[in-house]
DNA sequence: ACGCATTGTCATTCG
DNA sequence: GTCGAATGACAATGC
């Protein structure tokens, strides 16, 4: 879709709300024309400048983690610039020498296509003080004026298309040290991905994702000098109506495709494009870098193993894959990489709180690396019949069936393992009561013991007094008592009492033992 | 730095 | 003999 007429950017983009608002969308406030949204934004940026440059203090703590960039007042990282100056340095032969019409999407020429630019333009209002540029494949008549920085800032938009973040709060840590300018690049790498390109994610899992964002966009403070152009732009699709701002990005197709401006980059080199490191720092830095490098590896065979079966892994997100690549180098290296993290280097200490996780983790990214046509969790849970007719439908390689069948046997294991230390516990537990119960017992039948005897002693007590008193009730022929040292009582099975003398009971006595 | 608890894995035994 | 479950031993990690 091109547009030869200058100013019809504005009609275009107007048209795209148009039909937004034809769709249902609700437009709280009075339409702003995109010429003068952009003529708002632009001064906005301006007063930012000046602020930037008024608070020297503010601008120094900043500074510690960016440089200031002269020509828009913002604060890029250092990283940031090399790369804004790379794309630029790329862009410059397209420099034209007159202003140009907008930038709009041949999909097809995979030609720029920009939103309505800031640069000067007596109609709409904007400021002066633009370089003019051209994209690729276009012709005299179609050419747009693009405000340098704009320019600049559109780069670092559609930077994220063809670098891919892997891990946002990684990004953040190796580059950023801003929570803010990271969210910049996440907002980025969801705004401008292009929705018809595979790799992307897609327009639902956007809009999802982009719901989220832009609220918290909302809120997000717009002074903040850190905040980069593009999220500027953003915000103030944001602030005027959050649900507008994807439909508006995408109806009015503003993509950025920056794919034709990029080099090959060489895979076991740098996938971000830097120099060899120079110090102790970036040297860590450029550790970091090719760690995502690999994790990036893994997702890029994400991708890859959803279109085999889409059920089995979950995207972590929007990764792009360099189009020189083909599946099957994808496969092959990723074979080299599961094979490295399999037998060479022993596993980097992972992050605290990571340990439990890690190992299915593990599992996880090598079943990635050898595209298994099952889950991890298919792997383990699948039963015996069940798992060696998935194996054998599915014709795999010997690596392939090593790596499931180690798989398997130590999910099988660990969940044994598991079960096992269940049990012991549970048993544990069990012989814990049962020795509780037996001390229980041993103590009743050491107080029952204990009352027994008591009761013993105060039965023979009784005894011994009526055994006494027995006697001292006996008298013989002569009315003399009968010493109990002399004779004993006898109680007989037939219920008679004997008096009989102690010499014959001994002897009756030992005639009756065995 | 040390001890303890938890978890995963390997080797081995058992059914 | 094979296979899966069970378990002891060990290492890694977190607290």
């Amino acid at each position: 879709m091109y547009c030869s007429e200058k100013g019809c950017e504005t009609s275009l983009i107007d048209t795209s709300w148009q039909q937004d608002i034809g769709l249902g969308v609700e437009w709280e406030e009075p339409r702003v024309p995109f010429c003068e949204w952009a003529g708002e934004m632009q001064r906005a940026r301006k007063q930012e400048q000046g602020r930037i440059r008024r608070e020297g203090e503010g601008q120094g703590v900043l500074l510690t983690f960016g440089n200031l960039d002269q020509e828009t007042g913002e604060i890029l990282p250092d990283c940031l610039l090399q790369t804004s100056q790379y794309y630029l340095d790329l862009l410059e032969v397209h420099v034209p020498e007159r202003p140009c019409a907008p930038l709009v999407d041949t999909r097809e020429n995979n030609n720029y296509l920009l939103p309505e630019p800031l640069g000067e333009s007596s109609e709409t209002g904007l400021v002066s003080g633009t370089e003019p540029l051209t994209p690729p494949h276009s012709d005299s008549t179609e050419i747009t004026q693009v405000h340098r920085d704009t320019l600049a800032d559109l780069i670092e938009l559609a930077r994220p298309l063809t670098q891919s973040l892997p891990d946002t709060a990684k990004f953040k840590q190796t580059f950023c040290g801003s929570e803010e300018l990271s969210h910049s690049f996440l907002d980025a790498n969801i705004h401008s991905s292009p929705l018809d390109n595979p790799n992307q994610m897609n327009s639902t899992a956007c809009e999802e994702t982009l719901s989220t964002h832009t609220q918290r966009d909302v809120c997000q403070d717009h002074t903040s000098t850190v905040t980069l152009a593009h999220t500027l732009y953003q915000d103030e699709f944001t602030q005027k109506d959050s649900s507008h701002t994807f439909s508006s990005l995408a109806d009015s197709t503003i993509l950025f495709h920056i794919e034709s401006a990029i080099e090959p980059v060489a895979l076991d080199t740098s996938l971000y494009g830097v120099d060899p490191p120079a110090s102790q720092s970036e040297a860590e830095e450029a550790g970091h870098i090719h760690s995502d490098h690999t994790e990036l590896f893994d997702l890029c065979l994400l991708s890859d193993s959803e279109e085999v079966e889409s059920s089995s892994f979950q995207s972590c997100g929007t990764k792009a894959v360099p189009t020189q690549l083909t599946q099957n180098t994808l496969h092959e290296e990723a074979f080299h990489l599961s094979s490295r993290a399999q037998t060479a280097s022993p596993p980097s200490p992972p992050a605290r709180g990571a340990h439990r996780n890690r190992s299915t983790c593990h599992d996880e990214q090598h079943a990635r690396a050898l595209c298994l046509p099952l889950s991890v969790d298919d792997i383990v849970g699948l039963s015996a019949d069940a798992f060696n007719e998935a194996v054998g439908d599915n014709e795999l390689s010997q690596a392939q069936l090593v790596l499931i069948r180690d798989i398997r046997r130590r999910g099988k294991n660990k969940m044994a393992a598991q079960s096992c230390r269940k049990r012991k516990l549970d048993k544990m537990v069990d012989l814990e009561a049962e020795v509780e119960a037996l001390r229980e017992k041993s103590e009743r039948g050491m107080r029952e013991r204990e009352s027994n005897v008591r009761a013993l002693r105060e039965t023979k007590q009784k005894l011994r007094k009526l055994y006494y008193k027995v006697f001292s009730q006996l008298r013989d022929k002569t009315g003399k008592l009968y010493s109990p040292r002399e004779y004993t009582l006898q109680h007989s099975s037939n219920g008679h009492v004997y008096l009989l003398p102690r010499t014959a009971h001994m002897t009756r006595q030992a005639a009756t033992r065995p």
